[in-house]
DNA sequence: CGTGCTATCTTGACAATGTCAAGATAAAAA
DNA sequence: TTTTTATCTTGACATTGTCAAGATAGCACG
């Protein structure tokens, strides 16, 4: 993924080149390093090798740079869940139970950005990338849930986003917590290992066996 | 819960009286009219009716006030479930559900507070009243669980544990969704109304009725 | 090749914020 | 009444986001 290795802060020509990638890059090494509140426009300009004033002119504002983090996360994001389902078995159970690991899986190897990219307030939400980028990833979302719902006999459009909004609170909830620490000073005991989580939905609780609820 | 009045910024004397109470007071409204990032130590004090340097001496730092917030925080969130339980039938599920939405309630009407409550790394987890609080809201929430787990045949302490963290991560998933926007760009038409979706997880799916899953 | 033009970057400045130090004031203690 | 302590104020400093003005490099155009 956002690979952790800062880039080369040297520069030749006076022009950057692509300081807007940069700046983003360098944001992603201080979210991976320091964390969200870590991450400055003066840090992530210090990162690229320019001066602090610089990045105004690529990302506008703090905000602006943000967005183009979060925007880039939620590609990453998405590319994520991708390559975890086809690596998994063809059946649609499989394959949302492996998207549902992946998605805790990206939380808790990348926090801060998760944090970012579900932030509210912080973003910009009129920009067309991280629009564009969260949409993919929003219908990616019901494309997985989409099949199961089938097999398991949801049928109506309806019952389909209710599952797939069920499911999405599901797995959401339990990266958010496990992110915020709340399951390491919960009730003791109630911290099963992290990635393995989504097991519990769509495991002792599967279709046709365990406990109906 | 939370009142939104702001403190009376006069005082009489020259000492406050209880000028800790009053910046968390303080606080509280900043969070509901401007959110969590305009809530600053310098705003507190202003609210307050104090200099910008009063805080230092009753919360210490920011992070001091941040977690005197989220404490008080948890207290109310805890009081906010039990009135709720209360006023529900004595059904184990139906007061799972009033909890359930009671939960959603108040994340959509303190977002800023609840956003803080799970931060993470804003507040100082060392300290005794913070961990108080929350230690008692966690273990309500097993507390909440248990007896409907026990309904609905879960036997042992591992499963109702499982259970227990299936429904806090289902709840707050959806509440924190819902509170950052997420639900309202989220593929079309997946917006039921915002406090009635703990009805998702204990409505259509409720024991013996409903898609099994 | 020379001359402007524009995007890019730097420098400098300002307001807001968290934090610390020193002093002023009130309440309590002796 | 005097002293001590807790509380509050004032002032200062570093950091941050943001803006304005100027310097620099790449580019179009003659």
């Amino acid at each position: 993924m956002s690979k952790s290795v800062p880039p080369k802060p040297t520069r030749r020509t006076y022009h950057h080149g692509d300081l807007r990638q940069a700046l983003v890059a360098a944001a992603n090494c201080i979210l991976k390093d320091e964390g969200l509140d870590a991450l400055t426009l003066r840090a992530a300009a210090q990162r690229a090798g320019v001066s602090h004033a610089a990045p105004a002119h690529h990302v506008g504002s703090l905000q602006g740079l943000l967005t183009a983090v979060a925007a880039q996360g939620f590609v990453h994001f998405h590319a994520s869940l991708e390559t975890a389902m086809d690596a998994a078995p063809t059946s649609p159970l499989e394959r949302l139970r492996a998207a549902g690991r992946a998605y805790v899986g990206f939380a808790v190897d990348n926090p801060a950005l998760i944090q970012l990219m579900f932030s509210g307030s912080r973003l910009d939400w009129s920009d067309p990338d991280l629009c564009a980028a969260s949409d993919r990833a929003y219908r990616q979302l019901t494309d997985i849930v989409r099949p199961a719902a089938e097999r398991l006999g949801a049928s109506g459009e309806e019952d389909i986003r209710e599952l797939a909004l069920m499911v999405w609170s599901s797995v959401h909830g339990y990266a958010h917590l496990a992110i915020s620490g709340a399951l390491d000073r919960g009730p003791a005991g109630a911290r099963p290992p992290i990635p393995d989580l989504p097991g519990l939905l769509f495991g002792r609780w599967k279709p046709g066996g365990g406990v109906r609820i």
